[in-house]
DNA sequence: ATGACATATGTCAATTATGACATAACAAGG
DNA sequence: CCTTGTTATGTCATAATTGACATATGTCAT
């Protein structure tokens, strides 16, 4: 059991999801294709942790709906209690900005305007997140209680957009120290 | 040629390093282990990208100081002006905390006064290699220029700090959360 | 002295992750 | 009509990454 197996544990922990939808939720805790998902998924199956429905759809293609076990729930709640990996970041941009010497400031400059660009992209996307969490919780979300289904959503929406925030702010000093 | 492979190329064209070396100093931009970097580092020389020279230690074990070629520095650059790959995070953590509300809220306090101090180490960390960069640097650190050899240190680091300080604060956030 | 730790290089099996291929049904736009 | 995009599931070869094993020297603490 690999830590994406987990991940996909604890998405099933909220909701009954397809792969297809765990494979879109997953991404901004932990990127992984399609390709990876599907045989895990059945990993977990055989194991006795999720089990699935055939759903017939008649406008998209038929799917498959799965739901975390008790047995899957156990596993679940052995893994959070066991020691947490550190978060592995790797940054092609970073280590370009290393040697950023190499070119000329224009080209730089422009580097970094594209990259800023991504992070407003990034950040755009999390306020709808956020909006929507907004929208799906019945009390203000300050009042929001630690077992409120919807507690943490908003706090890892909220860890989201620090960091968002956190990149622009570089992106956006950078280009100021580019253009003087 | 990898991600990781200009990494190698883009540190070794500032100062001329061992296989070890490079492996501590790329760790903050793309985490590698030394079974990693050595192999890549015969294929550069085998490409003609890097050269190295035997240096005979009495006090350590024997070591290769690589450094960049001609054609190294030319392949380097023709990388930097390619698209950049978004950058990549994998967060247990984050996974954990989507279920978070399946434990007690000791149980969270303390997952996160853990995380919090994870944060804390990698901070004092990161303001050790700032006051590095200040001490290495003859300019006051805000003058340094574009194409000046330190400059890519310090606003490295400053990227490093500003996204350790949204971790932390988030961190502090949520254990406010979690006392109330 | 004995074990642990840092330096230093290397190989190799196993795991993790990606990209390509494959199929299929419907929607939307040109 | 045709291409492109979304939904939906799956396999497989390849690539990237890790963890274990291997070796050697020196230091430092117990």
């Amino acid at each position: 059991m690999n830590t994406l197996s987990y991940g996909l544990l604890s998405l099933l922990s909220k909701d009954s999801r397809t792969g297809y939808e765990l494979m879109q939720h997953i991404q901004p805790f932990w990127p992984a294709k399609h390709s990876q998902i599907y045989p895990l998924l059945a990993q977990l199956e055989q194991k006795g942790y999720v089990e699935f429905v055939h759903v017939i759809q008649s406008d998209k293609p038929d799917k498959k709906v799965y739901s975390l076990t008790e047995a899957g729930l156990k596993a679940l709640q052995e893994w959070i209690g066991l020691p947490t990996d550190p978060p592995v970041t790797r940054d092609e941009f970073a280590l370009k900005i290393y040697c950023i010497g190499l070119v000329n400031k224009e080209e730089a400059l422009s580097m970094l305007v594209e990259r800023a660009s991504y992070y407003k992209g990034k950040k755009e996307r999390f306020m709808e997140s956020f909006e929507k969490v907004k929208r799906q919780s019945e009390k203000p979300l300050e009042e929001l209680e630690f077992h409120d289904p919807m507690f943490a959503n908003y706090v890892l929406v909220k860890k989201a957009m620090l960091k968002v925030d956190a990149d622009l702010h570089w992106c956006e000093w950078m280009r100021s120290k580019l253009k003087s």
